[in-house]
RNA sequence: GGGGAUGUGGCGGAAUUGGCAGACGCGCAUGACUUAGAAUCAUGUGUCGAAAGGCGUGUGGGUUCGAGUCCCUCCAUCCCCA
């Protein structure tokens, strides 16, 4: 009788049966409260990963959770489509970018299934579907119209060899990834969006329920600083417009800096400097951001010859160029006080140039020649005119007094004034790349710009494309596409630029409401009641870029007025709007990251010749690890792989430094675990812990793992296996835990009880672990720490196999505990307990049952252990009856025969009572 | 370089937020059942010690009746960077 779990069988049952009910289908019903769940969106790489699962299972368990607890709950899914793995695929492989992304799309579809999500796929958005890209092609028109998109000068990787344009990614220390060839940083016209408009809302976040990391690491990319403005000129009247956090060391301004891009520098330089400016100037296009900005690289740069003069004191100040001042963060332009601030304080001692203090630290005196670094710290200026004898604290910004006073008087005297500053720069979405969305405009005749009409839109992709070697975007040659006409008719082109894909993952949200709507992004009758997304998951490696992109762009909206037809349909439904499109999700949870388990490489001796320090091996024998001590001797290397790159092994032979094998093209390879001929391909490498990526060789494909355990299983063990916020190496070890949990449910849902003998008590313990249970899962699964909550299953199962054992207790606390068990199991996995639900003849389906609810009094303990301790040290444990005062505990621990013995006598100084439950008595 | 995070048994991790450190699980050990065990069941499992007891949350210090938790120092590891 007794029919072995087989979730084979019972999953794809209950997919279908779920898929055939439209169980999952959100609609709008303005009778039930609203719960948007959200999940990033996959790129379709080719196969969702296990870490895909790790994101998205747990988050579906949660919009279970709270679809159980009375909340009308959406949780849909998509694909981030455009990008550039695509190009590469067409580029190395021949495949249309297109082919390649549905085929993937459509092979991950068919994975997601497996899992058992609840997603609404009714709702599905594709972000590289023409119906998907004309929005996105229209919120730019929006954004040009009301001046938030334009064009601008911004940095880009440029190939000379290749003479294209380069994606970050693409560049590995300053060389093209793929050529190694040598990428430059040259300013291009490219399209920006206002983000740094904005700034000061994005800073805000008192809206919104995030983790603290994600605000913090935003408010630091957005980098708000407080400081002036001041107006310095050169010797023939040029301005020069600097900005400061340090108005108040103006009077030590010894030099300037101006970028090496700066517009001024060809004017201030002279005849005889100009050779090794222009030298200069080529050596820091070679230079990253980063690099330049790095406080450990040696500060260089040349002397322009052109002195410039200070406002506040008339000196005359030589101008130098130098790589760590960047064109594209303030002005450009920097005053340099060496005595106070550590890069001028390098560069000045390296060029010999002045250092004149201007702060005086309490009770020392600076000698701007001995100084050894800058001074940084407070005290009081000197040296500052009228300003000597201000105090300088360490508050940033205007609320240092030295600051604020100097910043006023720069205003009252025309030549500066307080100025705030953000790090943050406008969005550069310009890519030159084929497969984005493209960019509606056009380039008229007369060299002006015009949107394409929204009754034209979308401008399409062609199809018909020719992918160069180089990786040039064959938009730009493709005549069809290139050519146009404007307005009124005459000639023109359109814009061969795509859209960053960040551009289509910053509003997706609101696709997924109205997927096929086509009167505008989103429908509003979605969106009024829908709106905000109330929970949205995702790694917290988007901490930063996205999740800003995002809040920038609903706030966007907010201000064009794209939600007033939305705000009126929630008045009418009764729902205040205030505030409802201020912020895109209002709560925001991380998962962590599954990094690729460490792996042992083969244990080997290799044979062959030495050459130099490099053996040439004609023969590579694997062995068991460790059978032969590691080492190196004339004919011989022996140890474990720990790299390989083609045909060079580097194997640790428990020296300091791993021995370098060359393998001969001809060798002998033997892998006695692999049958028949072996290959140096076969020869494995020690992983380290690291993010799987295919090309590591890492990748742990949940498809085996299904098929091996089956997915309730699988989910079950994603969510038991790690800490759900912080990921951690992969390793599947501890599955055996979740497996044998579903084995007992299966055998507990299909039992059939009845007690020998009833004991009262037993009956209460097993309802107060039941109702403890429910607690302890419910206030889980809220705060999505989803491993605790399986551990208080796990808990619940042993209580009752327990329970089952002894048949002591009552039938109705049995069913109660069973049928409870499956509740709280059902989120985590739904199809066993779909399955076991039905056995037990309860009604169709568990998923829409309510959530259990617990009693406060079922739940509390009867005893509890108390606590003994002496200066803070455990001396014995007493159960006692709970609800007992602090006096009748104090008796107690004092009657303690361990505490008597302990004390010997002693007087307790103090007896202090914790929570009820612990006494500390203190000698 | 800057920014963000994390260090607890052999392993993943718990700890009501300042109150029994090690829940739950993996692994391991011993035993039972079995033709068999990579199935199942029982018991044990931080560490030193025969025990009593001592020691234990990366390091060193501090605050407190009491610290994994709060403060300072150092060390190590991971993630992000238009």
């Amino acid at each position: 009788m007794s029919e072995s779990y087989n979730p084979a069988v019972i999953e794809p049952k209950w997919q279908n049966k779920w898929d055939d009910d439209h169980l999952y289908r959100s609609v709008v019903d303005w009778s039930k409260p609203k719960h948007y769940a959200l999940t990033m969106l996959p790129y379709p790489s080719g196969d969702l990963h296990i870490g895909h699962w790790f994101a998205m299972t747990p988050s579906d368990a949660r919009a279970r959770f709270m679809r159980m607890r009375g909340y009308n709950v959406l949780f849909p899914m998509g694909f981030d489509a455009f990008g550039l793995p695509a190009e590469n695929a067409a580029i190395q492989r021949n495949i249309p970018p297109r082919k390649w992304t549905y085929a993937n799309i459509e092979r991950m579809r068919g994975q997601l299934r497996s899992m058992g999500a609840m997603f609404d796929w009714e709702r599905e958005a594709v972000s590289c579907d023409p119906a998907y890209y004309r929005w996105t092609e229209w919120f730019f028109t929006k954004f040009f119209e009301n001046d938030l998109a334009y064009r601008g000068e911004g940095l880009v990787n440029w190939s000379e060899t290749l003479q294209t344009v380069l994606a970050n990614e693409q560049v590995i220390d300053g060389k093209d990834e793929r050529t190694g060839q040598p990428v430059i940083q040259k300013m291009m016209e490219q399209w920006f969006f206002a983000i740094t408009r904005y700034c000061d809302e994005l800073l805000d976040f008192s809206p919104l329920d995030w983790p603290e990391p994600v605000k913090m690491m935003q408010t630091n990319w957005i980098g708000r600083s407080e400081g002036a403005r001041v107006f310095f000129t050169s010797e023939d009247g040029d301005p020069i417009e600097i900005y400061t956090t340090r108005p108040d060391t103006l009077w030590g301004a010894t030099f300037m800096v101006l970028a090496p891009e700066h517009d001024l520098v060809d004017v201030l330089t002279t005849d005889d400097r100009q050779e090794a400016v222009t030298a200069y100037r080529d050596q820091a296009a070679r230079a990253t951001e980063i690099e330049r900005l790095s406080d450990t690289r040696e500060k260089t740069g040349v002397f322009t010859g052109g002195y410039a003069i200070n406002p506040v004191n008339g000196a005359r100040v030589p101008v130098w160029i130098a790589d760590y001042v960047l064109s594209t963060y303030g002005t450009g332009a920097i005053m340099a006080v060496p005595a106070h601030d550590q890069r001028d304080f390098e560069f000045a001692r390296k060029y010999d140039l002045p250092i004149v203090p201007v702060i005086q630290p309490f009770g020392e005196d600076l000698d701007g020649e001995a100084m050894e670094s800058a001074y940084v710290g407070p005290g009081a200026m000197i040296n500052s005119g009228q300003f000597n004898g201000t105090p300088v604290t360490a508050d940033k910004g205007w609320a240092n007094p030295s600051v604020n006073a100097v910043a006023d008087w720069l205003a009252g005297r025309g030549i500066g004034g307080k100025s705030v500053n953000y790090r943050m720069r406008d969005w550069l979405i310009s890519r030159q790349r084929y497969w984005g969305a493209p960019i509606p405009a056009i380039y008229t005749a007369e060299g002006t710009i015009e949107m394409v009409p929204d009754d034209q839109l979308p401008v399409l992709l062609p199809d018909d494309v020719h992918f160069m070697p180089t990786g040039q975007s064959p938009l730009r040659s493709h005549e069809g596409f290139l050519h146009t006409t404007d307005a009124e008719g005459n000639p023109a082109q359109r814009e061969t630029d795509t859209m960053d894909t960040f551009m289509c993952s910053s509003w997706y949200q609101y696709r997924y409401l109205s997927p096929g709507y086509d009167g505008g992004p989103f429908d509003p009758a979605e969106a009024a009641y829908w709106l905000p997304v109330d929970v949205y998951t995702g790694g917290a490696e988007h901490a930063t870029m996205h999740l800003l992109y995002t809040r920038f762009f609903t706030k966007a909206m907010r201000d064009l007025g794209l939600f007033g037809e939305v705000d009126a349909l929630m008045r009418a439904n009764g729902r205040d709007p205030r505030r409802q499109f201020d912020e895109p999700m209002t709560m925001l949870r991380n998962q962590g990251q599954i990094l690729g388990a460490e792996r042992r490489g083969d244990f080997i001796v290799a044979t062959g010749r030495r050459a130099n320090n490099v053996l040439v091996a004609s023969r590579v024998q694997v062995v068991e690890p460790n059978s032969l001590p590691s080492g190196v001797s004339e004919d011989s290397v022996i140890g474990e792989i720990i790299k390989r790159t083609e045909n060079i092994l580097q194997v640790d032979v428990a020296g300091d430094t791993p021995m370098t094998v060359e393998v001969a093209p001809d060798a002998v390879i033997e892998i006695p675990s692999i049958e028949g001929e072996n290959s140096l391909n076969q020869l494995r490498h020690h992983l380290e812990i690291q993010r799987m990526s295919k090309s590591k060789g890492n990748v742990v494909n949940p498809d085996e793992l299904v098929a091996q355990f089956g997915a309730d299983t699988v989910r079950a063990y994603l969510m038991f296996f790690a800490k759900w916020d912080q990921g951690g190496p992969w390793n599947y070890g501890g599955i055996k835990g979740p497996q044998r949990l579903l084995q007992d449910v299966w055998e507990i849902g299909r039992a059939e009880y009845s007690p020998v003998k009833e004991d009262a008590a037993a009956t209460r313990a097993l309802r107060r672990k039941t109702h403890q249970t429910i607690r302890k899962v419910t206030q889980d699964l809220d705060e999505f720490s989803f491993n605790t909550a399986v551990a208080a299953i796990m808990e619940l199962r042993n209580t009752i196999t327990a329970a089952q054992r002894a048949a002591d207790v009552s039938l109705a606390a049995w069913d109660e505990a069973v049928d409870t068990l499956l509740l709280l199991l059902a989120p985590i996995s739904p199809h066993i307990t779909e399955e076991l639900w039905a056995q037990r003849g309860r009604p169709y389906s568990i998923h829409t049952q309510s959530w259990p609810q617990w009693d406060e009094d079922v739940a509390r303990e009867e005893t509890i252990s108390l606590i003994i301790q002496i200066n803070g040290k455990t001396r014995d444990k007493i159960d006692v009856p709970a609800g007992l005062d602090e006096e009748e505990l104090r008796r107690v621990a004092l009657d303690s025969e361990k505490v008597l013995r302990a004390l010997a006598g002693q007087t307790p100084r103090k007896v202090i009572v914790a929570r009820g439950s612990l006494i500390n008595i203190v000698v």
